[in-house]
DNA sequence: CTAGGGTTAG
């Protein structure tokens, strides 16, 4: 009889992978081993070693069932081994009470995958139960059951368990290697125990364990979050010299860290010099784009990903979707989606979230409110996407709505989300409303009022009419309001006329910010209005004096998936003639239709006919009349315009929407205006 | 037995 090969040679020929790891080898190994010994329980259970080693959970479980039962504790350990090893944690722990059912004396190497399993099913009892068998079994010494064990009992810590298990377990282990040091540090990580994680790496030196490519990689992200460069280079160093830094998972908190510091420059610097990246290192440096505004550069990544051949996942997506909203791509943003759908990714709360936001943001409103209440399970993001985009078009009613649903529902809200039910207050006028969330926030939920807030009060007590008020509040904030905080007011002085207070207003901008262009052009325009022609001169001379230059409004429009861009009095578009021919029809039925050019906010000092054209060419008609020759008719009109749409465009607009019978949908820096049958959804509300 | 990347912000 030929004798079975020793189990040194066959053990020595799978710790060679290029031996014998593959599917082929290992089956081909099988066949030999039934032909000279037949199906002994010894054999069967070391092909089952052999399978489950290589992670082929179908064979192993195959020769598992030919097993004689009670099977062996070593092919016991090899099926849960594999169970575990393809997640399926359940039939892990199911595998491991039977065997104890049977009598079969659990050893030591089982119990690292047994408590792996009660960990990712979140199983306290079990799981403590088994730490209790394992002590009984006089296992709980062995290095890899007690690293188990406190991975476990990490993980326990998030459901509100005992605090200390974790550190017990490690106090009390005969022996530690750098998986255990490892694994408590992570678990510091978890729970946020930041100062402790970094005491426990500067330890483990005294215990003679140097930090390797885990430890880094755990470590990382607490300087990510601290936005402490200084410390993330020295860990960056360190990884450098100790030749981590061609690491895949340092590469990838590398590249993150540096982006939530806002040093882009060093994340690219740490992808370019990968020898490789996989899925992960992309999507860090596609996030890495996104998380500091620049979104054609995230795109420009996102398409290098698909043509290396690396499939984008659902974190892909969730990166880059807000790069279609900030561009406002719908196109883009579109073609993505059918990709999301097609890879199955649209239950995803990320994406969902991310999708919201950009058909809201698209100017596709009842898009988004599809896509919410299409999703099975809403949490605060998503909740405040729509709420945000509800209020962005003026919806505040919906807007509102739904931040009660909200909380009926059992979510709390948040900083941002009261961000977004006081920006559909602002939007639509309603005071009253605005203060009760204020209140509520600051009282009842106890978040700190940040910049945001204060700018939507004071937003709204502005455009309401409210400038002092308004000015008051704005006096009364905690810190040295921003310029961004006093521009809206200098608007609302603008729109209702109120000279002196704007003059306050553009001491206290000029203090913050002396370059503010802005600030010029307004006071400048505001005596115009008010035709008090010489202060007006005076602010447009101490403007050139400095050498500002107002920078032209721009609006833009897509039109059979191409951008096109108007500047106001732009003559350079290919189309400029039949734009301009198209803009006199229409100027000519609308004052037919009661339409009178408003010409007092602006340019005191050129012929009242030339004011006309001056504001016939403002960007946004431009845009508009290119819209309405280059597409179908009935089909509505989309413009991003940079800046606010000015009173008489906006009175314009109503009449164009009217006379050609289309839905003009014009999107200012911080709203949606619908114009559609001579009315706009906004009601007029400045 | 231990490790990396994500959505909302007038």
């Amino acid at each position: 009889m030929a004798t079975l090969p020793s189990v040194a040679v066959l053990k020595a020929a799978i710790d060679n992978p290029r031996a014998i790891a593959t599917k082929p080898r290992a089956r081909q190994l099988h066949a030999q081993i039934l032909k000279r010994h037949g199906l002994s329980a010894a054999s069967l259970s070391f092909v089952l070693s052999v399978y489950a080693d290589l992670g082929l959970l179908r064979d192993s479980l195959l020769v598992f069932r030919a097993l004689p039962s009670p099977a062996p504790p070593a092919a016991w350990k090899s099926v849960i081994r594999c169970y575990a090893s393809h997640g399926l944690a359940a039939d892990a722990l199911a595998s491991f009470s039977t065997m104890r059912a049977l009598g079969r004396r659990p050893d030591r190497n089982v119990f690292p995958s047994v408590l792996k399993s009660c960990a990712s099913l979140m199983d306290v009892r079990l799981g403590e139960a088994v730490h209790g068998c394992a002590v009984r079994v006089g296992v709980d010494g062995d290095l890899y059951t007690g690293n188990a064990l406190m991975n476990m009992y990490a993980k326990f810590r998030s459901l509100g368990g005992d605090r200390d298990s974790v550190r017990k377990v490690f106090d009390m282990m005969p022996q530690r290697d750098v998986v255990s040091w490892n694994t408590v540090i992570a678990g510091n990580v978890q729970s946020g125990m930041y100062g402790e994680a970094l005491a426990m790496v500067r330890e483990m030196g005294n215990a003679n364990l140097r930090p390797d490519s885990f430890t880094l990689s755990t470590v990382l992200p607490i300087f990510a979050e601290h936005v402490d460069v200084r410390k993330g280079k020295e860990i960056h160093g360190y990884a450098v010299r100790h030749g981590f830094d061609s690491n895949l998972f340092i590469g990838s908190t590398l590249i993150d860290m540096y982006a939530k510091c806002a040093c882009v420059a060093d994340s690219y610097r740490v992808f370019h010099m990968l020898p490789q990246r996989d899925g992960i290192s992309w999507n860090s440096i596609i996030g890495a784009c996104s998380q500091n505004g620049m979104f054609d550069e995230g795109l420009k990544f996102f398409r290098l990903m698909l043509k290396d051949n690396v499939k984008p996942g659902p974190i892909s997506f969730s990166s880059i979707i807000p790069a279609c909203s900030h561009l406002t791509s719908l196109h883009l943003g579109k073609q993505l989606h059918g990709y999301i759908i097609r890879a199955g990714f649209d239950d995803n709360v990320y994406i969902a979230s991310s999708l919201i936001d950009m058909y809201a943001k698209c100017g596709k409103i009842e898009k988004a409110k599809w896509i919410f209440r299409n999703m099975e399970l809403h949490d605060i993001v998503s909740w405040t996407a729509i709420v945000m985009g509800c209020a962005l078009h003026g919806h505040a009613l919906d807007a509102i709505a739904l931040f009660e649903k909200m909380q009926m529902e059992g979510v709390k809200p948040t900083y941002v989300s009261f961000i977004a039910v006081l920006t559909a207050c602002s939007h639509a006028g309603l005071v009253d409303e605005a203060w009760k969330y204020f209140n509520r926030m600051t009282q009842e939920f106890k978040i700190n009022p940040g910049l945001e807030h204060y700018a939507a009060i004071a937003d709204l007590l502005g455009r309401a009419g409210r400038l002092e008020e308004a000015y008051d509040f704005i006096c009364r904030m905690p810190s040295e309001p921003p310029s961004s905080l006093w521009s809206p007011l200098m608007t609302a002085c603008r729109v209702h006329k109120n000279v002196e207070l704007a003059e306050k207003v553009a001491e206290r901008i000029l203090q913050v910010d002396p370059e503010s262009i802005g600030t010029y052009v307004q006071m400048s325009n505001i005596y115009s209005a008010a035709r008090r022609w010489k202060e007006a001169a005076k602010w447009k001379v101490s403007m050139k004096e400095r050498g500002l230059r107002k920078k032209p409004a721009c609006s833009w429009i897509e039109v059979r998936n191409r951008a096109h861009a108007f500047l106001s009095g732009d003559t350079s578009h290919p189309y400029y003639n039949k734009i301009n021919e198209a803009l006199e029809v229409l100027l000519e039925q609308m004052e037919k239709d009661g339409y009178k050019p408003n010409t007092s906010e602006v340019l005191h000092d050129v012929e009242e006919e030339q004011k006309k054209q001056l504001l016939q060419h403002h960007s946004e008609r431009l845009a508009i009349a290119f819209g309405i020759i280059s597409t179908p008719p009935g089909t509505e009109i989309r413009i991003i315009k940079n800046i606010r749409v000015c009173t008489d465009c906006h009175e314009a607009i109503k009449f164009i929407s009217k006379i050609v019978g289309r839905e003009i949908i014009v999107r200012d820096n911080s709203r949606f205006h619908h114009f559609k049958d001579g009315k706009c959804s906004c009601g007029d509300y400045w």
